[in-house]
DNA sequence: AGCACGCCGACT
DNA sequence: GTCGGCGTGCTC
């Protein structure tokens, strides 16, 4: 007897194991691993995951699987193995190591209800459920458990008049269309045709099309193109001369795009020699990593097109990865006009139907390629050839919450098994990734010269505390007007860019000194002038202005900081008459507003284009010939030992937006701490000193890529449970690693209260502890019960970017 | 995660 | 004496 192991949709300490149910004859010679069941649980039914076929179970009474979800598996071979993989690395359960694999339309959705078994049993009921079962037998469990009627329901589930169904339902539909076809041969058509009552003209017309073109066709085409009503097809549909069939289509969320097709260009001396390694690697079927470092606009994107290129013509697939604050669009019409439909894309601006498309594409074998966000670097593709990661330092390739990857590392471990490259690419590389190909880990290919030999533009960094000692109190200092002045009269282009949104950060009352806090936070509330309301950008509590201090009644309430709005009205007095665009999180919100936007500033409908970190990346607009930072240091003060490493990436690549094309880029950048290295040189566009610089405090300061990190975060709804369990686990950790490892807690967390519960952490520093795994397993085992009972929640990111 | 089972306080 | 509170433990 056949017995399917199955992950069971239930992401659990004690069900994270395998559990076996009989196959149904039915299934026997179908089911294989990594296809999804309905398999009976306790009393409901959930999704699961078949991972394997034995022959036989230990456990006694097998219950047998329900339905079958796939026709074909969801998960490859390969699949299934990297998920041990990705559980052991990040401390997950395989559910969520299965669920992060796939597209959000391939998790299950459940819905209980209940129904009257027997409508002439109705009036058994007493009359509150009568009311309920007037319309139908099945009703949502929700509509009746929110009343006080919920014992009267157990009471007739007991007396077998009402019973609870549990249903497991699919997120999607696969789209499909009708499509209309001859049900005879052409010859029978023919013969039809000659018999055919001549005053049926609509009829005839049709089996005309028919005998001529004798292949499906779109039941809206047929109607529209041959004039026809749904009458004349149903008449013939019923006669059985034609049939309806339903085909499945995608969304394609390009469609309606015209991507001029592009041939490969000639590389530069720089590329075609930085190429050759990747080539080789392919060539000999090698795993390797490469770091491409090239300034920006060096032409990194030609390099990998060509590589894929290579891959493709060996008839394997290649996985891009591109950073989630998706000025993707750019990126994807590269991709799409060099290899045109054999492409697919995955990124969050898609819907959970068009995403699922996309990845139906893959696991057909019907695309080569995939460009996407994070989460693409699971594309179930079976004969990976590459896999490249652009701006491979961006902190959107690192998942924050469980299972929490990094695309980088699962890259790796992926190739590892398909012997083929990695590509990672960046002008400003993570110190980790650039440590490692200075020591030989990876390769280092660089690519040193601006495509075009253009020049990097130059950098002005202006001190603001000099132009508030000189008397100008304005956002903009002298340079900076002058500058944005003299490209509005020469009509070019201005990229302002300010890292906070909002209107104004924060409000303050300047009698008591007290600054709005969020109720469940400890986080400063920000204003939003657009609804006039105080919001948190943590929680999403809003509440409305208050006109007076709520501490002391005071009526000197005022907003401090500046935020993208304010920039805007300051911008609209100081330079009358010119049109920005401004793009932040509330003007983008909506779907393909983002584009939009900047389809707008390309086509010079404005000259100034004002924004938060969204802007930083991708831009490639001739005209921009001015970029100004207006404060460069607000996330140098960030708590965050890479907020200098972060700082000099985004300058660096803001910077990289001016003057890519014929006209030649300035850049001003304006701080209040011009002497700060990560400023200063990024200004220089220096990152070899930078690396040099910030690798030496890394190294005092024992972070990485000197040390490994590892932090758990503890939070519960009492200050003293919190301290206490963190105390616990920072102490039982100290003792079970070598001395060579420093842990450090127990620390309130940088925010220290969120959602009303207090957080505190215990950071690990750590250069080798075989046992840490095993030990912060034994620290989730060991509060097991307390996560359960008292609503304790510990986080362990083995390797966080965001120590918050 | 649900859900059932089971053991103790305030009610018809 | 019973209804229902939620602690405990199981789900192939």
């Amino acid at each position: 007897m056949a017995v399917a192991k199955v992950i069971v949709d239930v992401p659990a300490k004690q069900t994270n194991r395998p559990f076996d149910y009989r196959i149904p004859n039915r299934l026997m010679n179908v089911l294989v691993p990594g296809m999804r069941v309905i398999v009976p649980f306790g009393p409901r039914k959930v999704q699961g995951f078949v991972i394997e076929i034995a022959e036989k179970s230990q456990f006694p009474k097998l219950r047998e699987i329900s339905e079958l979800m796939d026709i074909e598996p969801v998960l490859n071979e390969e699949l299934l193995l990297l998920s041990d993989w990705l559980t052991e690395k990040t401390l997950c359960y395989k559910i969520s190591a299965f669920q992060v694999m796939l597209p959000p339309a391939l998790k299950a959705k459940y819905e209980k209800k209940v129904r009257l078994k027997n409508r002439s049993h109705l009036a058994m009921l007493p009359s509150v459920l009568q009311s309920l079962f007037s319309n139908g037998d099945v009703i949502k469990w929700e509509e009746v458990s929110k009343g006080n009627e919920l014992s009267l329901l157990q009471k007739e589930i007991a007396n077998d008049v009402l019973e609870v169904l549990y249903e497991v339902k699919e997120r999607v539909k696969k789209k499909t269309i009708k499509m209309v076809a001859p049900a005879v041969t052409n010859k029978e058509l023919q013969k039809i045709r000659s018999e055919f009552p001549s005053r049926n003209v609509k009829q005839l017309k049709l089996i005309d099309h028919f005998i001529e073109h004798h292949e499906p066709m779109e039941r809206q085409k047929v109607m529209s193109i041959l004039g026809v009503s749904s009458a004349v097809i149903k008449g013939l549909l019923e006669k059985g001369i034609l049939t309806e069939q339903t085909r499945e289509v995608y969304r394609d969320p390009y469609r309606d795009r015209d991507i001029e097709k592009t041939e490969p260009l000639q590389l530069t001396s720089d590329q075609s020699q930085a190429i050759q390694p990747i080539l080789a690697a392919l060539e000999e079927k090698k795993h390797d990593v490469f770091l491409l470092y090239g300034v920006t606009g060096s032409g990194k994107t030609e390099v990998y097109l060509q590589s894929i290129q290579r891959v493709l013509e060996d008839g394997r697939e290649g996985i891009v990865l591109v950073p989630e604050i998706s000025l993707t669009a750019q990126m994807v019409n590269r991709f799409k006009g060099r290899f045109g439909d054999r492409v697919a894309v995955l990124h969050s601006g898609l819907s959970v139907g068009e995403k699922y498309d996309e990845w139906r594409k893959i696991q057909r074998k019907e695309v080569k390629v995939v460009v996407g966000a994070r989460s693409a670097v699971f594309a179930p593709f079976e004969n990976l050839g590459i896999i490249i990661i652009d701006e491979e330092h961006e902190t959107s390739y690192k998942q924050e919450d469980n299972p929490r990857y990094h695309a980088r590392d699962v890259a790796i471990e992926r190739a590892k098994r398909y012997n083929c490259p990695v590509v990672l690419g960046s002008a400003t590389p993570s110190l980790e990734t650039f440590a490692r190909a200075k020591k030989g880990v990876y390769q280092l290919l660089t690519l040193s010269k601006r495509m075009n030999e253009r020049h990097l533009p130059h950098v002005d960094i202006v001190d603001m505390r000099e132009e508030l000692r000189e008397g100008n109190r304005s956002m903009f200092s002298r340079v900076l007007h002058e500058k944005i002045q003299d490209r509005l009269e020469k009509k070019e282009q201005t990229v302002l860019f300010l890292n906070k949104r909002g209107h104004s950060s924060f409000v303050m009352c300047r009698d008591c000194g007290l600054v709005l806090q969020c109720p469940n936070c400890d986080i400063s509330l920000t204003y939003h002038r657009f609804n006039q309301q105080m919001k948190c950008h943590y929680c999403g509590y809003e509440s409305i202005v208050p006109t007076t201090c709520p501490e002391c009644a005071s009526d000197h309430i005022r907003y401090f900081g500046t935020g993208t709005q304010k920039v805007e009205e300051e911008i609209a007095k100081v330079f009358p008459g010119a049109r920005v665009i401004r793009m932040d999180v509330d003007t983008t919100s909506r779907k393909g507003a983002h584009e939009k936007l900047l389809t707008q500033f390309q086509e010079g409908r404005a000259d100034i284009l004002l924004g938060t970190q969204m802007i930083a990346k991708g831009l490639d607009f001739p005209n921009i010939t001015l970029v100004g930072v207006l404060s460069a240091d607000t996330m140098l003060h960030l708590p965050d030992f890479r907020s200098s490493e972060k700082t000099f990436q985004l300058l660096t690549q803001v910077s990289g937006r001016a003057g890519r094309h014929e006209l030649a880029g300035e850049v001003v950048i304006q701080t209040y701490t011009p002497e700060h290295y990560s400023i200063e040189l990024a200004g220089e566009q220096d990152f070899d000193q930078f690396y040099e610089r910030e690798m030496m405090i890394r190294k005092v300061h024992k972070y990485p890529p000197f040390y490994y990190i590892a932090l758990i975060t503890v939070s519960h709804e009492e200050l003293m449970k919190t301290v206490d369990v963190t105390e616990k686990i920072t102490g039982f950790i100290t003792s079970r690693l070598s001395n060579e490892a420093v842990v450090l807690g127990p620390v309130a967390s940088p925010i220290p209260r969120l959602n009303n519960r207090y957080r505190y952490q215990c950071l690990i520093k750590y250069k080798r502890e075989p046992k840490l795994t095993d030990v912060l397993k034994t620290v989730l085992d060991h509060h097991q019960q307390d996560m359960h009972q008292s609503g304790l929640q510990i986080a362990i990111d083995k390797n966080p970017y965001i120590l918050m």
